[in-house]
DNA sequence: GTAAACCCGGTACCATAATACCGGGTCAAG
DNA sequence: CTTGACCCGGTATTATGGTACCGGGTTTAC
């Protein structure tokens, strides 16, 4: 009886999540509200599998579910017409990424430095750790 | 009276943030309690400000508070004795930290690519779409 | 034909990181 | 000596991103 349709937990194994979280996203409108079988059972097309692993790999650079739901929107209109909007989202999100990449360079390196201080042999005053002056100047 | 130290709202207005959030980074031990005068309001010293300061800045990089509590108790300990503990939490982190960087650098590309795509004059089909595919790939 | 495994919608609960609100105490200016 | 700005601790509420549990219906396998 499977016409090519998932049901709910085939769906979340297959993306590596909860049962749950498959009802969340699409309560959350990350992801359309399935037909039903009969008996009320959810029935999903395979690429929900794929639009929940975006899901995954955006929420771990970053993204709200709420700009992930913007995203999604956006990349799954009926044809691609690249709009201003997108443009304009893509590109502030580009923007966001750069600070964002930034601000972990710049911390990386304190803790690089506090890496290299653990090494020395001899222990010095607070006053004196680069580390900590550094981050705290920023 | 001001011998030195900081009441509550004078903290929270330099480091820009509000009395409450002072009062939750107190209780969650990120700062450790201040003094309090004879009427029980707490007394801060200057130092608490720049605490607040990092720990806005960890944040914004990813760092949740409980982490953040533990590299200010690494680097608040009274004399600098860098320890093994300290090696090997920068050198987590600082792994952690090129992870992240991996992926937003991975999806910068996805969305640059998006946003050269949005400059194109004709629409073209989603299967057609390099973005769509790249993201869908990771 | 019945038991296990699955599904339903709904509600409740969890952690994180705050923010809001409360009645009441304190303090400094006029 | 009162008014307003501040402080106290405590509780409640918010938002986010789920997870857990519920009674009851369905489907599958033996």
């Amino acid at each position: 009886m499977n016409l090519d349709k998932l049901k709910i937990s085939q769906v979340a194994k297959a993306a590596n999540v909860n049962v749950e979280t498959v009802k969340y996203y699409v309560k959350r409108g990350l992801l359309s509200k399935p037909e039903r079988n009969r008996a009320g059972y959810r029935l999903f097309s395979k690429s929900v599998i794929d639009d929940i692993l975006l899901i995954k790999k955006a929420q771990e650079i970053g993204f709200t579910l709420n700009e992930i739901k913007h995203l999604l929107a956006l990349i799954k209109q009926d044809d691609y017409f690249p709009t201003d909007a997108m443009y304009t989202f893509a590109m502030d999100k580009i923007k966001d990424i750069n600070d964002t990449i930034s601000r972990l360079e710049q911390f990386r390196s304190l803790l690089e430095l506090a890496a290299s201080q653990a090494s020395q042999p001899f222990p010095r005053s607070k006053r004196d750790c680069p580390v900590l002056n550094k981050i705290r100047k920023g």
